[in-house]
DNA sequence: GTGAAAGCGCTAACAT
DNA sequence: ATGTTAGCGCTTTCAC
């Protein structure tokens, strides 16, 4: 067996009590006595057992972090940032990847996180009230990432202002046919970044005094194949438009096979320009709205342990910001061809 | 406070040891009893204490997952595959993300995963000496992802036939100066894929009766911009390749931006394949051979709950196969454009 | 088939 | 500043 606490009292001569205030730093120990414990501990190559002490402290030192989807880049962007603050905090990380809808009910209804974390993340999940409900039996703070709820630790992006500047880009380019190509505002699931963007795309144009045309508008569903599809459909109306906003990188790049399948050039014909800056669209050299999703992770990570330290919050949501990047997908100077 | 094993037991007319053995399936209680039991702790809305139980049991029904950076497409589908097989077989899921050679040392000195684990799932890490020593004083069994160890449970690919497959499809094509765009076999790092990659190239080249050149040789790092190097390089010197076999997607597609913006068509003038059928790959009609990384990290997690469970594995590594995709970077009949 | 009781290895309240 | 002690909520051995 490893040592266990009482081994290092003895080695040291003191108590268990002193040893365990002297390994977690609490105040009230000796100068002298906290290094000869250390010392101790050192020698006999001790770590505290953490379910010994989680039990008796009532204490799980461990946040839960909910996520739909794994394997997509956003949330692996997500896992990064989180753990990273988790680790530097002394934090366990526990993984829950709700995979698909089947699974998501699993999760709400038999609530796998009971009694074994401090605080639960969630992640870019616009919960249904039942599901929030369940949540809030956990009887932990929770923290959101990209979707504000009273009452609920969020970070994320202004999604809104930075697809004001997307469209505002192709605008100060001349164009003033855009269409846009986002996601179902009506869906259930209710995401949140399809009806901010579409806000600021309407925004942009009105604000430049362009009329909003619906003839441009069609849905995406946030997948390259989406984008493709909505793109088609545009490009066989008239009029044709001479830019695209699509609320995502995925749809622009389905955007952009569809209108290089049309025989048009981007940006030449049409400007495409997405939101995200995925890792591929440098590669596809796609101009869009950068946000830095691992950092928006750690920010909200780091408030979150902030509260589990006693501290208390005063905003509820912090918006990081977003920058345009310019590629040649709509201006043909910065093209990588 | 949330209910407690006495609680239940009260409220069954047992003793605690009876709902212990009764939720956990344990043999030796009678029918009646469980159901009374089952039904009192439903009634009470009761779950176990994790941490009691573990701190009693001396098990953690927790497996560490060692990643070096989960914001990689590969490793976030390792994450997805292992998460689902864990949370099937009650298990927890701790995930370590290594991020950086500083955060590697730090895991592999302060070995965070002590005493909080039943198991480690180390994911495409070649790891040294030292590293391997320090995991097996964890005193558990490690199971590793694509990387042959003496006494590791593995599980992973046949590079070497993927590699092989893929150089014969180019030739099937006519193609008879393939060029490799690979990582470095001297990497101290020492991954495999390159070392079985570029074995598997030249196997097919030697049972094709085509001579190696150096000459159409050289590293791509396996990142977009050494490929993109690698090939702009082989590009500048005579005789110009008909195609060329990359290590990676990423690298692959690297090099067919340098082959586009010297001017020449892909795969007119040269066709290019991949490895690994990354999601973008489709994207960019890039052919490759596809491995199913998920199911990889499926397989490995399952066989490593079997050793958990007191199966006694026979085989160490175990291989899942490859699949040679076709698309447009090869034949021009595919092309989506 | 069921119960009593001794831990598991800590933390925290209280005493000194 | 340090020690004593009573839990924390289970599992497991051993009786019955």
């Amino acid at each position: 067996m490893s040592p266990s606490i009482e081994d290092v009292a003895r080695r040291a001569g003191v108590s268990i009590a002193t040893v365990s205030r002297s390994l977690r730093g609490l105040p009230d120990v000796a100068e002298s006595t906290r290094d000869r414990v250390l010392t101790a501990a050192r020698e006999l190559d001790y770590v505290a057992s953490p379910f010994a002490a989680r039990l008796a402290s009532g204490r799980t030192s461990t946040v839960g972090v909910v996520v739909p989807f794994v394997d997509r880049w956003f949330f692996a962007q997500v896992l990064g940032g989180l753990e990273r603050e988790l680790q530097a905090g002394g934090f366990d990380l526990l993984l829950y990847n709700l995979g698909d809808t089947p699974g998501r009910e699993r999760f709400f209804t038999v609530m796998p996180a009971r009694k074994r974390v401090d605080a639960l993340l969630v992640a870019s999940l616009v919960l249904t009230d039942m599901e929030l409900e369940a949540l809030k039996t956990l009887n932990c703070p929770i923290a959101m990432l990209g979707v504000e709820v009273e009452g609920v630790l969020c970070t994320g992006i202004d999604d809104r202002a930075g697809a004001r500047v997307a469209v505002e880009h192709l605008i100060s380019l001349g164009r003033r046919s855009i269409a846009l190509i986002g996601g179902d505002t009506e869906d259930p699931m209710r995401f949140t970044p399809p009806l901010y963007r579409r806000d600021g795309y309407l925004q942009a144009l009105s604000a430049a005094g362009i009329e909003y045309d619906p003839r441009m508008d069609e849905l995406g569903y946030f997948t390259v194949a989406g984008g493709e599809q909505a793109m088609s459909t545009i490009l066989q109306r008239e009029p044709r438009p001479d830019a695209v906003f699509a609320e995502s990188d995925e749809m622009a790049y389905g955007a952009m096979r569809a209108i290089r399948r049309a025989g048009l050039r981007v940006p030449e014909d049409i400007a495409v320009i997405g939101f995200d800056d995925h890792e591929s669209a440098e590669l596809l050299d796609l101009s869009t709205i950068r946000q830095d999703v691992s950092a928006q992770a750690g920010v909200l990570a780091k408030r979150l342990l902030n509260v589990l330290a006693g501290e208390t919050e005063t905003a509820t949501a912090e918006l990081l910001p977003t920058e345009l990047v310019v590629r040649g997908s709509t201006d043909p100077s910065r093209s990588s061809y």
